[in-house]
DNA sequence: GGTATAAATAGAAATCATTTCTATTTACGA
DNA sequence: TCGTAAATAGAAATGATTTCTATTTATACC
């Protein structure tokens, strides 16, 4: 937690008690979790907590590094943890029970070097999303 | 064009104008196309097109196979032509003219074992937009 | 420890992409 | 040509996300 903080101060954001309980929620829960599920988990011990400002919290966490945003199958907006925040990284997350693990190894220079060389373009980006079933799950 | 429609029958989908035009626009035009954009080019040749008759469509041709959807940035749905439809592939979209295009090599390989090997998992789906400058404009 | 100030928040309301609903029209097999 | 299920238009609903404004709070400074 301590090191989290440390990026809030990092990216001048307040160390406010609902910022270190969205925080302290996804340390304790390797899962993508959605607005509406960070506020539920919230609503356990902040008896007032609104959606804009839950919204927001996410946002500002990802633009610091410490969140992970994707998109799920019903186009909601989800997040993770990034526990790699200074290393390229995938997430991997397992369709049955949602849970989330980091993957520190990306082999994508063959088919960028495939791109380059076919379409003679140039490649910045990328995005992979893998899913299949966890070691639990399987 | 005679191919697509082949394809409909496949999917017992009947040959409408309206689905007709919506594979046409695809056919001239290879960038990411949002269903407000289809709308808008149907309107050139199609008095009236209703949105949710768009939307329903572009789903219906997704589920066919002959389109491919994907999440942009500011997500909103948006949809291009597989001209590979039956082999797998990915979509390759050029940041500054928007265009798409088609990639039949997928190095995927070697990051599932790794996946599988490292979290003991089962790899069973992966998602990858790249992203970056084709050759006009690079 | 107080205080000033900009940042953070709550709650209501607005936004807007997408979907649902219903009556009407159309493609196409017989 | 006709009957029928499928397709469509247009209005309305839905629901995630954002905006707005007044109020509260963290913290830099004394």
């Amino acid at each position: 937690m301590q090191s989290y903080l440390q990026v809030l101060k990092a990216n001048r954001l307040k160390i406010t008690p609902r910022r270190k309980a969205v925080i302290d929620i996804f340390i304790r829960c390797n899962y993508r979790l959605s607005p509406y599920d960070v506020r539920a988990k919230l609503r356990r011990k902040l008896s007032t907590i609104g959606l804009p400002t839950v919204y927001r919290i996410l946002a500002e966490l990802k633009n610091a590094g410490i969140l992970a945003q994707s998109l799920s199958e019903d186009r909601q907006l989800r997040y993770a943890l990034c526990t790699l925040p200074h290393q390229h990284h995938h997430h991997f997350s397992c369709r049955k029970c949602k849970k989330v693990e980091e993957v520190d190894f990306c082999n994508f220079k063959g088919i960028s070097r495939f791109i380059e060389n076919k379409l003679n373009a140039k490649v910045e980006t990328h995005q992979l999303q893998i899913e299949g079933l966890c070691s639990k799950c399987k």
